[in-house]
DNA sequence: TTGTAAACGAGACGGTACGTCGTGTCTTTGT
DNA sequence: ACAAAGACACGACGTACCGTCTCGTTTACAA
């Protein structure tokens, strides 16, 4: 099997400035938020001149996904294996995400960027499709093979529609951290869990 | 019945002035869109001077929040007496509403608008605050009278927290919306009420 | 003998706040420099609105203009009765005069206000017509008051024109003092009157 | 004979967008006056950005002061090979030379650019001090030259600061232009001339 | 003595310009 | 050919004042 390398955009491309300038983009907008963050500002921080961000990024919003992509994906694979757990017990196993989720929409280091990709995709839809392909798209279908992995295991309605059930566990954590309509705990997850499971409707018998 | 009269910010405020802001703010990011509104623009198109938004307004977000507020709440009273529709069946009650919230979600009059809010909340702790209390406060307990209206009917479980309740319903919609992962219909309304309401477990015999 | 009253432009007129804005252009342009001179800013070490100064001036020219007849005349009365001194000796008499100018543009507290008042001048015709009747006029006719006080005692050239003769003596000094093309000094003052009366050419034997 | 070159401030500016500006301050002072003159206005009058502007002078004064050095040097050079006239009658050259001042303060297309530089030089000390040594400083040389050659040829006192000389001579005029005390014209040079030269004492027999 | 009309303090208003910052493009000068 | 550097035209920022315009509140004259 050949190795999978990804194509460089141009073998005259310099990575180390392509490194500094999404390490810089990542750090900028955690120092200084969204509103603050300019392309200058990020050109001066990675070393590099204005017109080479220009010349490989087509937007803020793109430059800061790369970033993203780039710095999360890094150590930890998320999107490559990482399977969502699976030890049998639906609830428990999606505790377990969401609480890491949690966790990591409370962490100072990733809430500021979040925040700003989640911006500019909400405003750009050529990103958002992106966003939709490439980091959104794999988590759902690693989260739609562990809720299919339930379902054979019959811990889950036959008729139910997988990416209905995701957007109703995920999507409620999602909008508490955004709008910061409450608490975002681990207490609010597992309520979530649990509620989405059992369903609001009183249990019969 | 006394007369419910609103104490402006000062006796010498222009009423003339603070309607042609909110009205020219809120049509202004309907034409441009959230990253081209400028108050220098707002100002332009409302006939004023820019100093007469910077002396009552802190900042954009802010603006926007009360051009949103005046301008929807107008006409129909959407926090003040407008309680849920209550026809006994829960169910199709709440796909009525969630249907209603799609259709204003797709109107391109309040996308745009409601995007840039959106944006600004997500960045300003101080106006998620001021949303929280004056715009999803007054809704969200509205819906939750509703869901204790089902609860004493005997079609909501007992131990359900209602703003989990709440969020499983209208938290997914909104994630779609904002991030478009998936065509915002009027179908994909009915199955996230349904879905919420009988939970993803298999139903038992 | 009756009193000889200025009448005040209205009876209704606060002597109060005219005061109070004529020290306060006086003593700002003093502090903060003529460029930095604002109605605003008068207005407010006034303790006055700012239309209480619009009622009453027409420019700020026509303010400082006043601020300064009202507080250079005041104690002294300069062009009242000041005549100018007659020793009999005109050069003393006349380094006597322009040893006091010297030390009058260099004193800081005048400094700048005299500064002001000439950029108005400068640039408004009007400004200078008043100017020219109310201050430099009297002024200038006290000069040439002595000058021709000379020439009866046979120290001055009986075709000499008076008002050039005052131009020769007191414009260098100006000249010196607005664009700083030189210390001004007593030593100055004292060679400009010698030149001026001995003349350029050489002593005839 | 060497290219004479003047070095650029920088090797990265352009020399379009100077002259530009040069020219549209010079002819705005002259068409708006002083008061109305705005960096603004400049920048939008040499199609130029403001921050050109400001990248490059650091006043206003600065700029008005080398618009006028750089197109009143222009074409002919006032200070360069410009002696005087000297045809041996030093009142003569001296009339010749004043009447052209006086014309050239009488000329419209002069007189609001030059008040404009006049006032600002009145304001800033370190504007001041670049006229004295690059504006007035030359001039002054070539008039002190003039005196020297006729000090030589036993028309001028042996005895007498040229300094004081040529502020006697030329004082008067600018004052008068200045402040509007009087009619500019060929005569008032005249006169200033002779007095200055022949004193105002009675001539000795 | 009491209106009543002005001048007053305060300050909001529609504007203009300020001086700064960031945009995205372009040019210059090394690698 | 790409990169760092940075000048450029442009546009918006948020601030300071402009001169005009109400607002109540004194204040002094006339009824």
């Amino acid at each position: 099997m050949p190795t999978q390398k990804v194509a460089p955009d141009s073998s005259r491309r310099s990575e180390t400035a392509r490194r500094a300038i999404l390490t810089a983009a990542f750090d900028l907008v955690g120092d200084v938020g969204y509103a603050k963050l300019s392309i200058e500002g990020i050109a001066a921080a990675a070393g590099v001149g204005k017109q080479t961000i220009y010349r490989w990024w087509p937007s803020k919003g793109a430059l800061l996904f790369d970033a993203f992509l780039a710095l999360t994906t890094d150590g930890g694979q998320d999107g490559q294996g990482g399977a969502l757990p699976d030890t049998g017990d639906l609830a428990a196993d999606l505790k377990l995400v969401l609480r890491a989720v949690v966790d990591e929409l409370n962490d100072p280091r990733y809430d500021l960027p979040m925040r700003a990709l989640h911006t500019e995709i909400v405003h750009d839809p050529a990103l958002a499709a992106d966003y939709a392909k490439r980091l959104d798209g794999p988590m759902r279908e690693l989260k739609k093979e562990r809720l299919r992995a339930a379902r054979r295991a019959g811990q889950l309605a036959e008729d139910v529609d997988l990416d209905v059930a995701v957007d109703l566990i995920f999507g409620p954590i999602l909008n508490r951290w955004l709008q910061r309509t409450g608490p975002l705990t681990h207490g609010y997850a597992d309520q979530v869990v649990d509620t989405a499971l059992r369903g609001l409707r009183p249990h019969e018998a």
